[in-house]
DNA sequence: GTTTATGCAAATTCTTTGCAATACT
DNA sequence: AGTATTGCAAAGAATTTGCATAAAC
């Protein structure tokens, strides 16, 4: 049994060429990608409707998580571990490179922020801008 | 001349009825609005893409700012003092609230967050969700 | 064999573009 | 008068739903 169906049976979901693909595709990018970065890199006869559900049934089970854009689209990164069907568990923050256009999860923890009385939070977006590592050196 | 009149002209646009009527919309809320919330707000024969067209040049000149998110849409707000059209200069948390859906602009500003070198920030977005102090208290 | 996922068709909604008519200053 | 804005039509994307078929377990 591959490392791909393994992966998704630990989810709770019946390992379909489809999820295997998707997931791949997920694997071989360490950035977020959009419906349409996914869906260009399928095979042209996939359809359309299947990578939404797909993407929703990864969200739903925690193997990926959402990444907020300030262009209003999603794009979509896998999670780390500490994710599951009960609980997404995410305090890293996303930069998104103006030059390069890629949208990466940094290794690096949403600062605590205190809200005024009467606040309670579930769920943190930190969305930063501008010029990546990698763009800068070149 | 009235106060929307005058509001329109500071950021250098033509005052024209629909630009009022948008600009009425937003100071009737304090919280910030979809496309779609402001098209429900308008008289009916308004049309969608005028709407467009106006929420873009409001973008442009920095009457209001953009608030992302977390279904991937975008929402809009009034920009406070300090944005014109050279520069928006944002640094408030945005609040959204999963109770009664309403997204607002805190008084509270973004902690600075210290990224690994190389990396250039230009704009910083901080959605947080949860339940508000409205929604709590009843 | 049962349950879940897929593919297809179709309907809806969202967004963009071009252009002629209109309104603003 | 001159320039910017609007309204309309139309095209193109994006998203959702239902249902019959097919695949997974």
């Amino acid at each position: 049994m591959s490392k791909l169906e393994n992966l998704l049976r630990e989810f709770d979901l019946r390992a379909t060429p489809g999820r295997q693909e998707v997931l791949q595709i997920f694997l071989n990018y360490d950035f977020a990608l959009s419906h349409s970065d996914i869906e260009k890199d399928m095979p042209k006869e996939a359809d359309r409707v299947t990578l939404y559900r797909t993407l929703k049934t990864f969200l739903d089970k925690g193997i990926i998580h959402k990444v907020l854009d300030d262009q209003g689209g999603l794009k979509y990164a896998l999670c780390s571990h500490s994710c599951n069907h009960e609980q997404h568990n995410h305090n890293h923050v996303h930069f998104k490179c103006n030059n390069c256009g890629q949208t990466t999860c940094l290794d690096v923890h949403i600062p605590p922020v205190k809200l005024p009385k009467g606040f309670n939070i579930s769920e943190t977006n930190l969305l930063m801008q501008g010029i990546c590592g990698n763009c800068n050196r070149s």
